[in-house]
DNA sequence: TCGCATTCTTGACATCATGTCAAATACATT
DNA sequence: AATGTATTTGACATGATGTCAAGAATGCGA
């Protein structure tokens, strides 16, 4: 058979780039196919559509957050170990010149649901499947957290709750694009997780 | 000059209509003009273009979401009043069959940035007023509280960790689509911040 | 009452996107 | 070297956004 003329993973690579640059919707597969030297009609023969080479481009990005979440929540103290899953998670939406937000977020609010048929399944699988992921690392921080006396509470609630403030964190990433704002909602997440030890609170400082 | 053939109101609760349950990149404007009985060009002239329509469209809903928002926000204890926020926001996001979600959230990562340029200023700046406007009337609601007794901290970073989590709320809805897990992080969240006065946890109940 | 300016409507058109297909192509295997 | 097979390539169909010019309908002044 003949040999693909490209790298399968060089066009992934270069696909994110643009997805998460630009989203799906301002994304189109002209301009991939322009990155990446190669004819548009390859990569519909090689993914079948350009939802399903930008899924499978989001996996890798996908994988490579969960194990650098996984390294930041691994060591230290219990506060340390949030910080440092804060600080990565926030430093991750302001990446890139302008800042690319958080593609789970954008891509599960920009795929499917075209035709009033829900969300698609593969689509809310990958998405679904990170946030569960991520919840499950930080609950495992917390339960040790816990053994070790830095934390008294629900691990599984609390898990819930902080990745729903990083999710929170994305949109607001893209509606006022105010970095410092959100590291002041993460410290203040974890102060009130961890219960406030220690840290005094700045007053006046809400900016819109 | 010769009279407009449609109500302009109509079409904009017709275009939110299809805006919020099948967004923005699921909509065109043929099926706006179909469902309002309106020529497309009729729209362009009247609106400008599809973003320009949703807009405006997003506007009117983001009128009656900050009401409502103030309704519940206006009586009880704080306790009943962000519970009421919270309940009020919730079955928002799951109004509709199937549940159409937070058209803020979605519109905010559906829009803009299409060449690298960032956001849409415009839209930008209709999203963040939202947030803006109900991290206000939260804020107010705490301050409230405080003087009441009800509350001790520092409403600011408060009203802004709450309206977070309804954000984080939205993505979450999205991805699962389990609105019992919804309403369990909101009410995790007021017993967080509110000092978790009565309410045992239950244990065990993190579904995926 | 008539005509005119102004706005709206309508259909044609240009452009660009996704996605399909058949024919040409180039390698691997025998 | 011949052949099978997957890839490439360009043409095509469809549908979306957005523009434009020409026609249509009304309000208003003469």
């Amino acid at each position: 058979m003949r040999p693909r003329e490209f790298d399968n993973d060089d066009v992934l690579r270069i696909a994110l780039d643009r997805f998460w640059r630009n989203g799906v919707r301002g994304t189109s597969l002209s301009d991939i196919a322009r990155d990446a030297g190669v004819q548009r009609g390859s990569l519909y023969n090689a993914f079948g559509s350009k939802e399903a080479l930008f899924l499978r481009a989001y996996e890798r990005y996908a994988g490579d957050y969960v194990g650098a979440v996984q390294a930041a929540l691994g060591a230290g103290s219990l506060r340390k170990r949030l910080t440092a899953f804060f600080d990565l998670t926030i430093t991750n939406f302001r990446s890139g010149t302008p800042p690319r937000g958080c593609p789970t977020t954008r891509g599960l609010m920009e795929l499917g649901s075209a035709e009033g048929e829900g969300l698609d399944e593969d689509a809310r699988w990958a998405f679904a499947d990170l946030v569960t992921r991520i919840t499950g690392l930080v609950e495992d921080a917390l339960a040790a957290g816990a053994k070790r006396g830095e934390f008294s509470g629900a691990p599984e609630a609390a898990a819930l709750h902080i990745v729903t403030v990083t999710r929170g964190l994305a949109v607001l990433e893209r509606a006022f694009g105010d970095e410092a704002q959100l590291r002041k909602i993460a410290a203040h997440t974890i102060d009130l997780v961890l219960g406030k030890k220690s840290r005094q609170a700045e007053p006046r400082s809400h900016e819109r």
